[in-house]
DNA sequence: GATTGTTTCAAACACGCGTTTGATGCGATC
DNA sequence: GATCGCATCAAACGCGTGTTTGAAACAATC
């Protein structure tokens, strides 16, 4: 059931004479585009031109190898895109929609190759050891780095478990166009997709939805005028009890 | 690295006779547990207690097996987890947090076996032949059905589109538990997971987070935010029939 | 009881996999 | 120039895989 190598090998040699980097990233490669047990050494060494041994020789075993690439994507990924910066007395909302926006671009950027997203993606969906370093080292800080913006937001109103499920809202809503894009192009018109799902384009629709849940902005939909008594046409059995 | 096969042969053994069967039901969860490159015939074979040829006897090929197993699946599914049904005019609000509580429900519930979800969610995240179908079949229809509700929750103020990004909204919300469940896992403390993670209390959540973002319900963070008492009632009652 | 067609089985087959091996090339050091 | 250590290579080694085979067990029909 093997095809030819998921890499471009015209394209991809690396300039670098590094064996070792090239088997890394002709590794990332093929790992993210086939999955740990149907990526094959062969392949990988055939896409990094050098001999089937070099793996044994630089990682000892295939497993190793995986290991080292993820770790190398991710690191690779945080060199392309680094986190954004702010200066104090930046308005949360502005935070968020940086924050937001730096997800998105991270995940679904163009402007670079996407294996290292892909490969990453996998970890996280079906977890092997690499996996808790990468939530660790990776993920935690920038969700902590969420939560404090949603904190700033709610004006300490909220828990922090709530500040959590929050948070977990906001990387749902971004997390759904990576993991499962395929399938949302099935389900939007060509024409909205290109239009509308561009990283910015929905970093937007993300942080406003988001602010109005909140209470920090304008609702998306009808006519909510805040303060209580008013239900805009609900009847009032929000969610609690059914 | 092969281990024991993933399903419990004590428990799993269908009593149902029919060879064909039992080889489907051992083959969704072993495809589910290990994919399909790493999942073996003779696994599958021995945890449906027959022989190894039966695979090729009945379904010709292994590739043919998976497909034929993924089908299944998504009928088993849709037996056991039926989507909701509303006389007409029940509250559009009461029809979100029953259409959010059935999703999560049938994606998260433990009173099933999830082998079917985790085999169909597999297809999502890395489409192959068997996907299509289960979009157009499955996964659209239910998707419709979300966008009627939030266009009658927006009262006709939102164009097609922009629902569209709200549904996505909210099936993000859902989907992140189910496709990252582990790495939420580890982001939370076990005492929350236990206590809040349940569907219905993330229904809950959902619900109340989509409505304070459309405008027709109270903002999470605002004035309206209830006391600390809460936990009303909020019991996994009352989605579709469990 | 013989015949026919279907289902089950242990055994084998051919192949591709990850890994190992031993020889070879090559630059640095003495 | 001889020696050493590192890097590279073609070839092979086990092993597990999906698949095939040919015979045995079984049920139904004549």
């Amino acid at each position: 059931m093997a095809t030819a190598p998921a890499s471009h090998p015209t394209t991809d040699r690396p300039t670098g004479d590094d064996p070792r980097d090239r088997i890394l990233a002709a590794a990332g490669r093929e790992f993210a585009e086939r999955g740990f047990e149907a990526a094959t050494v062969r392949d990988i060494c055939l896409a990094a031109g050098v001999n089937v041994a070099a793996v044994n020789y630089y990682f000892g075993e295939k497993r190793r190898l995986y290991i080292e690439s993820v770790k190398h994507a991710h690191r690779e990924r945080e060199r392309q895109v680094p986190e954004p910066r702010w200066e104090p007395g930046t308005p949360p909302e502005r935070k968020l929609r940086d924050f937001v926006g730096n997800l998105l671009e991270r995940m679904l950027g163009f402007g670079q190759p996407d294996w290292q997203v892909r490969l990453m993606l996998r970890e996280l969906l079906h977890p092997t050891e690499a996996c808790r370093e990468l939530v660790e080292d990776y993920i935690r800080p920038h969700f902590d780095g969420l939560v404090s913006i949603l904190r700033e937001l709610s004006a300490d109103s909220l828990d922090a478990p709530r500040l959590r499920r929050v948070a977990l809202s906001v990387v749902g809503q971004c997390f759904l166009y990576r993991a499962a894009g395929d399938v949302v192009g099935m389900l939007v018109p060509a024409s909205e997709r290109e239009s509308h799902h561009a990283p910015a384009r929905l970093a937007d629709h993300v942080t406003s939805f988001t602010l109005a849940a909140l209470g920090a902005g304008p609702p998306l939909g009808g006519a909510w005028s805040r303060g209580p008594g008013e239900g805009a046409g609900s009847d009032g059995s929000e969610d609690g009890a059914p």
